[in-house]
DNA sequence: GCCGTTTTCGGCCCGACTGTTTTCAGTCG
């Protein structure tokens, strides 16, 4: 069982003691536990295996025992006894944004609310509005709310689907006979949420292959099969496709099921034009003669292109740019060679010392590595004084460390409602490194967030706008603004815009990244991370950034230290 | 339920925001 299945379990007893009136603390404790386990870079099972279990800060000895239980049975009892006293569609309430454990207790106690139709019908009928503390505008927020959340509800975001591709297609390339597996789709593209993931493998006989998917341990069940597909869903409720071909194919249905439908709607009508037939089991000619298909390559020569990315395969240029010759060089991880966004210990929400932090960084092979912890508006957040003593530790260490990696003394200043930063500029200006962002007032009216935000940008001293939306993968909504006016100030300002590569955020989007590029605007593609495993998230930067067209030269931290010193001092000279 | 110790109980982060209320509960980060 993956980490994180049992993570969600935990944090489903947590959810249900919520609900049943269980002790606060220990909700918290399950919380505390389930994120332990959900980071956790080792298999939880080996920890049970060597007993060791509690030696993770926030597992004792009954959490222990659960997660063993569940380990070895695959069942829960404490999660099974609470679940009992649940309907099963009263969790999910939970997920609508602004309805928490006591509006979902209410509801379902005294209005007999048992699942997300039922809790629309009491918004509409006017039921909610009449339960204490309720309003006509939190029950018009709650209702918009489960709007988005269907919206949305069905995908899953990358970096959930992403682990179960690779588990999946590792395992069916075990299989006897099996000479590729891949997996295609939005999860190939890098989209930043999946609606399925469609595997695909090269094999002459499908039969086994199937079955070893059927029997996989991430499969919770299997929903349709024939002769050379399948269709199961998996533990985590999504849905994965197995399509199995002839070695020849592999390429041909590589490519038509890679997609995007736009994308292959435009190579294939090249390829009507150029008198050739394509279809995912190969390309052929007008006598049906096959022309080529075991490669993705193969396919794009028959169509007279060049191979192209499949993060570019949006059908919004790459077929013409790949027929000129003008595909951009797409920026790849070893590219970046810092991190310039990371909290540490020092302020309310980071869990690692710095000293972690510069250790994994440079594990990684990071060069260098800016700490950027929260000023003093965040709660725990760092003041002047504060601030200045953590500058001073960490160029301390950077002494010690020599350049492995070189760290700058930073921070994430919150760019405040009236768009003045949270700390004086004399501070800020000492400081080696700024990255300002939005924490609050999220729904100002468009033109006051732009102006706040361009207001922060017009202060010299901030060197990067951080998560520029503040959008979070299906929870919330970016806030509303100008991007383009933002865009022209930084430029005008020479302030570069975060990606933000937190797998929830992926802020700035890629189309913004690709506005930001044709705007002539630097990018910095950065780990936000707080803590030290959070540092390897940078990959999904960059998959948001290839996916946004970004070249080495877009991008601020693809710059050498010196180089990079250089740039961000500038900025100081100039105030 | 965890943790640390003041060593087997008592504390566990807390402020901002919103919409409700007329002093504060619920949610979020």
């Amino acid at each position: 069982m993956e980490n994180a299945e049992v993570a969600r379990v935990l944090s489903e007893v947590a959810d249900l003691l919520e609900l049943t009136g269980g002790n606060q603390f220990k909700v918290r404790a399950y919380r505390q536990a389930a994120q332990v386990v959900d980071l956790l870079p080792m298999p939880v099972s080996e920890l049970w295996r060597k007993g060791e279990l509690t030696s993770l800060p926030g597992v004792g000895q009954r959490i222990a025992e659960h997660v063993g239980e569940l380990l070895d049975t695959g069942k829960f009892s404490e999660h099974d006894r609470l679940a009992s006293q649940v309907p099963p569609g009263v969790l999910e309430l939970l997920s609508v944004e602004g309805v928490g454990p006591k509006t979902v207790a209410a509801a379902w106690k005294q209005l007999q609310v048992k699942d997300l139709d039922a809790l629309e019908q009491v918004c509409r009928n006017g039921k909610l509005e009449k339960l204490p503390r309720m309003g006509a505008k939190r029950v018009e927020a709650i209702h918009k709310a489960i709007a988005r959340y269907r919206a949305r509800k069905g995908r899953s975001p990358l970096h959930r689907a992403l682990p179960y591709a690779q588990a999946l297609t590792a395992r069916l390339r075990q299989v006897r006979g099996v000479t590729e597996a891949a997996a295609a789709g939005s999860l190939r593209r890098r989209r930043e949420t999946v609606g399925d993931i469609d595997l695909l493998v090269a094999a002459t006989d499908a039969e086994p292959v199937m079955r070893e998917l059927a029997r996989a341990p991430e499969v919770a069940q299997v929903l349709a099969t024939g002769p050379t597909k399948c269709t199961v869903r998996l533990r985590i409720g999504l849905q994965a496709d197995l399509r199995v071909l002839p070695p020849e194919s592999f390429g041909a249905a590589l490519h038509y099921f890679t997609g995007s439908k736009a994308h292959n709607i435009a190579v294939r009508s090249r390829a009507v034009r150029l008198g050739i037939k394509l279809s995912e089991y190969g390309v052929f000619d007008r006598e049906g003669h096959r022309l080529g298909g075991a490669s993705e390559e193969e396919v794009f020569r028959a169509v007279g292109l060049p191979w192209i990315p499949p993060e570019l395969r949006e059908g919004t240029g790459e077929i013409e740019a790949a027929e000129h010759g003008r595909l951009p060089a797409l920026i790849e991880e070893k590219d970046v060679l810092g991190d310039l966004h990371v909290h540490s210990k020092a302020s309310s929400d980071g869990r690692s010392e710095v000293a972690e932090l510069a250790e994994e960084a440079r594990r990684l092979g990071r060069r260098y590595l800016a700490i950027t912890d929260h000023s003093r508006s965040r709660p725990l957040g760092l003041d002047g004084a504060k601030l200045s003593e953590h500058a001073a530790k960490i160029r301390g260490m950077d002494k010690r460390l020599a350049g492995k990696p070189h760290l700058l003394a930073g921070v994430e200043v919150d760019i405040l409602p009236d768009g003045s930063l949270d700390l004086p500029a004399e501070v800020l200006s000492r400081l080696d490194l700024v990255v300002a962002s939005v924490h609050s007032h999220f729904s100002d009216a468009p033109e006051r967030m732009t102006e706040r935000i361009v207001k922060a940008l017009r202060t010299k001293v901030v060197h990067v706008l951080g998560h520029p939306s503040g959008r979070q993968l299906g929870v919330r909504d970016p806030y509303e603004f100008d991007l383009d006016r933002v865009l022209e100030v930084a430029r005008e300002e020479g302030v570069a815009i975060e990606v933000n590569a937190m797998p929830e955020r992926m802020d700035l989007s890629d189309k913004g990244c690709r506005l930001a590029k044709e705007r002539d605007v630097q990018l910095a593609i950065s780990s936000d991370a707080h803590n030290a495993q959070h540092l390897g998230n940078l990959s999904f930067g960059v998959w948001v950034a290839r996916r946004g067209w970004l070249e080495k030269e877009d991008v601020l931290n693809a710059l050498g230290f010196t180089e990079l010193r250089r740039r961000i001092g500038r900025r100081r000279a100039a105030i």
